[in-house]
DNA sequence: AGCACGCCGACT
DNA sequence: GTCGGCGTGCTC
């Protein structure tokens, strides 16, 4: 009899990164399966786990049983339990960690300790102070007592026994129910039943009458539709249920985040000559169930999204299922009307926009088979389906596919790996494809299909590059060249739209003194305060420091002290004074915090009700209006500089994107850059839509510096309260990790991070580079292994990041 | 991660 | 002599 389960706790640490066993009581025996989560004891505690397996004999003898299963089914089905340790060897994550990934946030359970009387005790006198709390019952909250300061109090009770600690596990809030009420008679005997009824009972009379007058008496009403109809009150209905004439029952429903809102029903277009070549070689691999990745290269506005749809609709066909990535932002409401339109009620979405709640609902639909599509952000890739048909990853080079905390892993591979135990194939999608998928592509790792003709045959708007030293010289110190304002103020008197795009990474504001040239940091971390206007204040972006803006530097007493940088408010306040009729939409975190506040915005530049799109990164993507004819970007260099050796492919991507917004329609576009430095190949390239002169630059850029795609970087870094430790350590390390890897690896480091110090721990990094590191997955494990447990105690952390797309 | 168990300083 | 500091080690 398999009546031993092993679990898989959620406690994130070294030591607890593997199963415990328990025993299924009888009462369970049967209904625990793996993948179900489970509430355990362990140690002193209750908490979740997750089954991996059911076995005969456990690993010890002393097994305990498991206190309660927290799912009727499986959440994780056998293709994610092994999905969830491949993905634990490749990112080096915990067990836990990557199950938790590849659930919605509503399923992590929440943690309470209560205190609890003893029930044999409850004739003891409680101190006076601790009565009124138990008075109530005999579970009281831990957070109570200790809020009251009670802590001392209770403490020799529970020391005595006279009261318990508890532990529970709760899930959170998840799921949402309404009342549904039915008749419990049949039809025949209710004219009975209603005049056995009291004459007073009138009320009650009419409420059976109507429900019965409403067809099958099987029909199940919802509390509020039957007072309504009926014209009765709760107090009735009450009544009824209490007679047991009603019975009353709790039905989960969703909660649709699309309520009341109608998706014109799209058919499939047809599709141009070069798209039909495209799609060809995807639907036989569709057609003999192969698993194989394409990279599909289009040129912004050649219609890639109708062959997604369109070979999901083959998918579909087949009695199979899809899964669409889209990056994060840009899960623009413009894209999941195109699905919705497509595939009507077949499609859940899942992003970052949906409230826990509505996001378990959204999964719960996929649990349940309700529907066959799903479009989402990274952690869509997880969808549990069991008949997947294509994966497509839409904007593939898009960093956002790669989670930044643990486990690290990024969704291309996990679809790669999806898709081979599916046998099914990956669309990865892209104007601007990763110089890594491209790669692969021209390797024949990947297929590549091209769409390099815009469905409209409309050209690619004419980019006209502004040098900003220029202007500075001849006198323009705004933020606007004379021809980007020119061209703005055509536009306005003309009423065509305009997107003013402003590149605020790396350059938030800052404060600066412009005598001494002092910038105030943060205390805790080794990088400038922000600006934020709306609290006068200057805030850390690392650890949450914040401070007032002072009056005077602190460091020459000057006053000439002022913020640096150029954020959207600064931007719509110029243009304020330039152009006073023009109306301007901004967008940025301050404006689209609310929820859907980013779709109004959006919808109302769509309707013409702005002249001006003023915004930073989450408007680079996905608008699609045919007014717009100019593209301004204010200052195109400002990631050039950063840290990171993808700063020029970053860079170049974000600029052919923020092109790609003009023109698309009937109207010609163009595009303004404006930049300090005219002469890098990644501004001159995307000014002339040259990705292949651009991807064998940028490669040969790669190749010398040793990065990918020619190597495979894995980064480590370790952080400490201690300089001197994290120094030693860190060179201790990277003389380990010497001593292991062979000698064609190249590993940099020790050296301090690009940002030295957060949240007032040093932090030390090393990087590795590699092309075929067959040892690397164990030497990486042992370092944790060692390492962590050794210097854990002694408050160092150390962080591996396998591929890793932020350097800092 | 928590929590208990266990061994050394400043207090009744 | 005890209360309590947090180092060490375990949790099926």
């Amino acid at each position: 009899m398999k009546n031993v389960a092993s679990v898989i706790v959620d406690v994130p640490a070294m030591q607890t990164d593997r199963t415990y066993d328990y025993l299924v009581p009888d009462e369970w025996l049967g209904s625990i399966s793996p993948g179900m989560r489970v509430a355990v004891p362990f140690g002193p505690r209750k908490i979740q786990g997750f089954v991996m397996e059911l076995k005969e004999k456990g690993e010890v003898s002393k097994l305990k049983p498991i206190h309660e299963p927290m799912d009727l089914v499986p959440v994780l089905n056998e293709e994610l339990l092994s999905l969830g340790n491949w993905l634990t060897e490749k990112t080096l994550s915990f067990k836990i960690s990557a199950f938790q990934a590849m659930l919605p946030a509503a399923m992590k359970a929440k943690y309470e300790k209560y205190f609890q009387l003893e029930t044999t005790a409850e004739h003891v006198d409680l101190p006076e102070s601790l009565i009124p709390f138990f008075k109530k019952g005999s579970e009281v909250p831990w957070k109570v007592i200790e809020q009251a300061g009670l802590l001392p109090v209770i403490q020799p009770l529970v020391n005595k026994g006279i009261i318990d600690v508890i532990y529970k596990v709760k899930a959170k809030g998840n799921k949402k129910t309404v009342r549904h009420l039915k008749l419990n008679v049949s039809g025949t005997r209710l004219q009975e039943v209603i005049e056995g009824l009291p004459p007073q009972a009138n009320k009650q009379k009419e409420v059976l009458q109507y429900m019965n007058s409403l067809g099958d008496p099987g029909k199940a009403f919802l509390t509020n539709e039957l007072i309504e109809g009926a014209e009765t009150t709760s107090s009735t209905i009450k009544a009824l249920v209490k007679k047991g004439i009603l019975i009353e029952k709790s039905v989960e429903v969703y909660r649709d985040p699309f309520e009341n809102r109608v998706f014109e029903k799209t058919t499939p277009l047809t599709l141009t000559d070069q798209q039909r070549e495209a799609i060809l070689p995807i639907l036989e691999t569709i057609e003999d169930t192969l698993h194989r990745t394409f990279l599909l290269y289009g040129v912004t506005g050649s219609g890639k999204t109708e062959i997604y749809l369109q070979s999901i609709q083959r998918v579909l066909e087949k009695g199979k299922e899809a899964i669409v990535l889209v990056p994060e932002i840009s899960l623009t409401p413009q894209m999941v009307h195109r699905f919705k339109g497509r595939f009507g009620n077949d499609v859940a979405v899942l992003h970052s926009g949906l409230s826990v709640g509505e996001k378990y609902d959204e999964w719960r639909k996929i649990q349940r088979k309700e529907v066959k599509v799903v479009v989402g952000a990274r952690s869509a890739i997880f969808a549990p389906f069991e008949n997947l048909g294509i994966i497509i990853i839409d904007e593939e080079h898009e960093t956002s596919y790669k989670q930044e905390e643990n486990p690290r892993y990024h969704a291309r591979d996990v679809a790669v790996k999806r898709a081979e135990t599916h046998r099914c194939p990956v669309i990865l999608g892209s104007a601007t494809p990763s110089l890594e998928s491209f790669a692969r592509a021209s390797k024949g790792v990947y297929h590549l299909l091209t769409l390099n003709k815009r469905m409209n045959d409309g050209d690619l708007p004419a980019v006209s590059i502004v040098d900003m030293r220029e202007e500075l010289r001849s006198g323009n110190r705004s933020m606007f060249s004379q021809e980007l304002f020119d061209k703005l103020q055509t536009r306005i008197e003309k009423g065509e739209q305009t997107v003013l795009f402003l590149n605020r990474r790396g350059h938030s504001s800052f404060i600066m003194c412009r005598d001494c040239g002092f910038v105030v940091q943060c205390p805790n971390c080794d990088i400038s305060l922000t600006y934020h206007r709306f609290s006068n204040g200057m805030k850390c972006h690392y650890c949450g420091y914040e401070e007032h803006v002072p009056n005077t530097c602190p460091e020459c007493e000057s006053e000439h002290i002022r913020y640096f940088g150029t954020g959207t408010q600064k931007v719509e306040e110029e243009l304020n004074k330039l152009l006073p009729g023009a109306r301007i939409i901004r967008m940025d975190v301050d404006t689209t915090s609310r929820k859907g506040s980013h779709e109004k915005l959006l919808n109302a530049f769509g309707e013409g009700k702005a002249d001006i799109l003023l915004g930073t990164q989450m408007i680079a993507k996905g608008l699609d209006f045919p007014n717009i004819t100019l593209v301004g970007v204010l200052s195109a260099d400002t990631m050039l500089h950063l840290p990171d050796f993808r700063a020029a492919e970053k860079t170049f991507q974000l600029l052919t994107q923020v092109s790609g917004r003009a023109g698309r329609h009937k109207l010609p576009g163009e595009v303004v850059i404006q930049t300090y430095t005219p002469e890098h190949y990644s501004i001159e390239l995307a000014s002339e839509h040259d990705y292949d002169r651009f991807y064998s630059q940028e490669m040969m850029m790669r190749k010398m510096g040793n990065y990918p795609p020619f190597y495979y970087i894995t980064l480590i870094t370790l952080s400490h309260e201690d300089l001197m430790q994290v120094v030693s350590i860190a060179e201790r390390l990277s003389g380990f990790i010497r001593s292991r890897l062979s000698q064609s690896t190249i590993i940099l480091g020790p050296s301090a991070s690009p940002i030295p110090r957060i949240k007032n721990r040093y932090r030390y990094q090393c990087l590795i580079k590699y092309k075929r590191e067959p040892n690397l997955a164990s030497t990486l494990k042992t370092v944790l292994d060692q390492f962590q447990q050794q210097y854990a105690s002694q408050g160092l952390s150390i962080s591996i990041d396998v591929n890793p797309y932020v350097m800092m």
